[in-house]
RNA sequence: GGCCUGGUAGUUCAGUUGGUUAGAACGCCGCCCUGUCACGGCGGAGGUCGUGGGUUCGAGUCCCAUCCAGGUCGCCA
């Protein structure tokens, strides 16, 4: 083995070069072509590749060092650069080769568990047990430099922008977020825990009361839930928090970084302002309050059509507040076939409805699963209503709204993907604003924040507080990008008599509220500024930027399905030495 | 926790109604080759068929259990 003693790398690979020059380059071996009297090497960096030459004008013992090398082995060559006698226009440094003078074998390697090339059919458990491996290929390259690259324009904008950028605890009291919290036995108080942040949301809002003004933070978060695709159980968001600001302040705000983002890393324009809509909007067009706008297929309101219907499905969903909404799928009918309708039935049963309803226009005389109920010219006065013609296919939920409308968004977007009506390379952002601020709870009746319960109720709907829950809409709001939630914020209460009001309003004790955030109501007492927020997941917008199906593929040493990290291992047992420190018992102990 | 899909050589896969010695491609190893770039030619090695049990004269194939991975619902304000 060699080391690199009096050799002193000069360009990466992927440089281009010009012939005449001498350089050292290093890398990992590509592909080795050895022809006998000539051997060529690819030689791979993270910026590229570039081919190694030898042949019988190479001095023997670095043409014999070149003939031993082996995939992946790690090199150091230097050597004189040459216009290639037949080039290729594959590669941009596809014009040149370096005829090496010194060879040095770094490192050797055994023979990798797959190949290292751009495109992969490994079976993904593989690459994230060897990810060291996985991350030399060169999309995943990309991928993090891509990443890096968001973060840098995230910290150079904000910075510019006059935000300063305080770490916050990685080890806090568990705070009354959604999730689950990952906690953090304490060695000096037994039986007490730190919990892992599942956001800064409470150290930030006491940076407004403190009196910094603009904040931000790419803050590593954890929430200790089941994984998806596009969930991790520990994310990074740009996470940040203004003072004196209203929902638009901090709207702009977060349009002049994704309008800046897209110049930089993208390099394109991006149309401004993005467009917004109300929660209650998106859920009546989209049936969700984070809808794919890349495609139409809108729902439609079927309620004041049908509401003489004897479809009893119909007036009995009607008669209980409900709705009939229907979305058309346009040219559809021959790829939804009655067996294909069949399978999104059970779907929609899957996810709460009772059944679904149908129009298949195929032949001249539609198919409908309810005709035998529709009189004379009801079935074409509600084609005519959606504006449905011979080819398409009507799909119908009535149910309460609750019902009705996610399911219909579940729908709209199950049956886009199968139509392949989502064009690619297309990034529609959407503000979803005014989200209720109480959701009832479906069994028990009872109201229950939608958000955090610092967030601030609409300026007009304060006085619906006792009266009329359901009338109370938040100063929140969501960022969604291609029907994935990219953002998430609001403007928080800084009034101390209106957090007590909302603390009651929520059920809480006054021994609750002193209990769990007695030190941020006391701070609210010592002077806050209006001030709000937004977390903005990096994660996620690395993924849809790098067009990736998963986070996996955009997050350097991600975890699988069951939160287990298949290289190291983690989590792992700890010794019971360890455990007695913490006054931890194991199950078995129990 | 529920549902769906998958697990066969280092890798990606094939493997017929259960039937002789489980195949292919890539990779790997050896030899040959002075302009390759998906290099080429010749030869070779490589398998507890995820694991355990059952049915059978006989199981990669059928049955049961279990483990692992992926997707999804619940969950994630």
């Amino acid at each position: 083995m060699d080391n690199m003693q009096g050799l002193k790398r000069t360009h990466y690979c992927g440089e281009v070069l010009t012939a005449g020059q001498t350089v050292t380059v290093g890398g990992f071996c590509d592909t080795i072509r050895d022809k006998g009297g000539i051997i060529f090497i690819v030689l791979r960096d993270r910026t590229g590749v570039v081919q190694l030459t030898f042949d019988d004008t190479t001095d023997r013992s670095v043409f014999e060092k070149a003939a031993s090398c082996k995939s992946e082995y790690v090199v150091l060559a230097q050597g004189e650069v040459r216009e290639r006698e037949s080039k290729n226009d594959k590669i941009p440094t596809g014009h040149v080769e370096i005829y090496v003078t010194e060879l040095r074998i770094l490192a050797k390697a055994k023979t990798p568990p797959f190949e290292i090339t751009p495109e992969t059919k490994v079976n993904e458990e593989l690459r994230l047990k060897y990810r060291y491996l996985d991350l030399r290929r060169a999309p995943l390259q990309q991928n993090l430099i891509l990443r890096h690259k968001i973060a840098m324009c995230a910290r150079e904008y904000f910075y510019e922008n006059g935000f300063l950028e305080i770490e916050t605890p990685m080890m806090m009291k568990s705070t009354p977020e959604g999730a689950r919290d990952y906690l953090v036995p304490s060695r000096v108080h037994h039986g007490e825990f730190y919990a892992l942040p599942q956001s800064p949301q409470i150290y930030k809002q006491l940076l407004m009361v403190a009196g910094y003004d603009r904040y931000i933070q790419l803050a590593r978060c954890f929430r200790d839930e089941d994984l998806r695709a596009d969930r991790q159980p520990e994310f990074t968001q740009i996470d940040l928090e203004m003072s004196f600001v209203d929902v638009d302040d901090i709207l702009d705000i977060t349009e002049g970084f994704l309008s800046r983002l897209w110049k930089d890393v993208m390099g394109k324009e991006l149309a401004m302002p993005i467009p917004r809509l109300t929660y209650t909007e998106a859920m009546n067009r989209y049936g969700s309050d984070k809808p794919d706008t890349r495609f139409g297929m809108e729902l439609q309101d079927l309620s004041a059509l049908v509401k003489d219907s004897e479809f009893p499905v119909f007036a009995n969903a009607l008669a209980d507040g409900g709705s009939v909404r229907c979305i058309v799928a346009k040219d559809a009918a021959k790829t939804y076939t009655r067996k294909e309708i069949d399978k999104l039935t059970e779907m929609v049963k899957g996810i709460g409805a009772k059944g679904m309803a149908y129009v298949r226009w195929v032949d001249a005389e539609p198919a409908c699963s309810f005709g035998k109920f529709l009189k004379d010219g009801e079935l074409s006065a509600i084609l005519n209503a959606v504006g449905a013609q011979q080819g398409d296919v009507v799909l119908i939920i009535a149910d309460k709204n609750s019902v009705t409308l996610p399911v219909l968004g579940a729908l709209r977007t199950q049956v886009a993907k199968r139509l392949d009506l989502i064009p690619a390379g297309t990034f529609n952002f959407l503000w979803i604003t005014e989200f209720p601020f109480f959701e009832q709870d479906e069994e028990t009746g009872e109201w229950l924040a939608m958000h955090h319960p610092f967030t601030m109720p609409m300026d007009d709907s304060l006085r619906y507080l006792d009266s009329a829950p359901e009338k109370v809409f938040a100063k929140a709001y969501d960022l969604v990008l291609n029907g994935t939630e990219l953002c998430s914020g609001s403007i928080r209460i800084t009034d101390y008599e209106l957090q007590q009001k909302m603390f009651e309003s929520l059920g809480l004790t006054e021994e609750e509220i002193e209990a769990k955030f007695g030190f941020l109501v006391q701070a609210y007492q010592y002077g806050a500024p209006p001030h709000g927020g937004l977390g903005i997941g990096l994660d996620r917008l690395a993924m849809t930027l790098a067009e990736a199906d998963s986070l996996r593929d955009v997050v350097a040493f991600p975890k699988v399905q069951n939160a287990r990290e298949l290289m190291s291992g983690c989590p792992s047992p700890v010794n019971k030495a360890d455990l007695d420190v913490l006054a931890i018992r194991t199950v078995e102990e129990d």
